[in-house]
DNA sequence: TCTTGACATTAGAGCGGCTCGAAGGTGTAA
DNA sequence: TTACACCTTCGAGCCGCTCTAATGTCAAGA
């Protein structure tokens, strides 16, 4: 028997204000709205009173922006990725490509950010020696 | 018999061209001479003409700069701990304090960086399958 | 000696990604 | 009906570079 994953259906009832968003998100309201301006968040829907209403379906996008966001790809290619999305299937390998170039990406930041660590560590060690021996600091090169 | 550990006793003779260190640093000569100008480095010595040049004092320095600043402290931050640094063993607290805190930030960054590399996994094993199957995708929330 | 070229300097503009504030609109609750 | 809590847009401000323009210095080659 041929197992068949059903497809997620993303409720596309306005729900959210951009301020419930924000909370969800943990992000300003601010950004929610930049994004949005920005073209990064498709089809949000507004009240009769312009005020904007954010769905399931929406936070799923957000969801999208936030992580290339934190994993540090402007937002001018990530405007590109959502575009491709919105293309349809003819964009797969486009879309590939850029999420497979940013997993590298991140790959190498994480690794040069744990070299970081390491060193802050040193300091770290460096001044809880000198705080238990009440000693003096000199010029060292792990200051 | 006590070890006594030797002072490590850094270069003051001037030897590089701003240039130079930015490739041995691997950070651009404009950021050199803004950490420079925002007083980051202290003491860098001039040529007759006016001309950076830089010891390995000041390269270490400068490391202690970078590190900091790889870890997301501001350029401001950064300034009062030099500072710090400058009056000498009465602010050895202060600096303690300042390290510690940016080691623990540091470790919740990269939390949250090994969480968006899951997020980042994720949509590469969508692409993957859907490049491998041919198949057309759909709307889910992993794309 | 003069020119060329590779470097350096400064001041200041530009930019990305927010972040904030002002000025105004809307809707409910006292 | 007034207060308030939210929403809107627009535009300025900020940080940390990043780049450009205008100018200076200096060594090598014609």
């Amino acid at each position: 028997m041929k197992k068949v994953k059903k497809e997620t259906q993303l409720d596309k009832t306005p729900k959210y204000t951009v301020k419930e968003v924000a909370q969800i998100m943990k992000i300003s309201a601010h950004t929610v709205r930049y994004y949005d301006n920005e073209g990064l968040i498709p089809f949000v829907s507004r009240t009769q009173s312009n005020v904007r209403m954010f769905s399931e379906y929406d936070l799923s996008w957000i969801r999208t922006v936030h992580c290339l966001r934190a994993t540090n790809l402007s937002i001018n290619d990530i405007k590109k990725y959502i575009d491709l999305c919105l293309k349809g299937n003819k964009t797969i390998q486009q879309r590939a490509k850029i999420i497979f170039n940013q997993e590298k990406n991140l790959k190498e930041h994480l690794k040069q950010l744990q070299e970081q660590m390491k060193v802050l560590q040193i300091k770290k060690k460096y001044y809880t020696n000198l705080l238990k021996n009440k000693s003096k600091d000199v010029w060292n090169p792990y200051k």
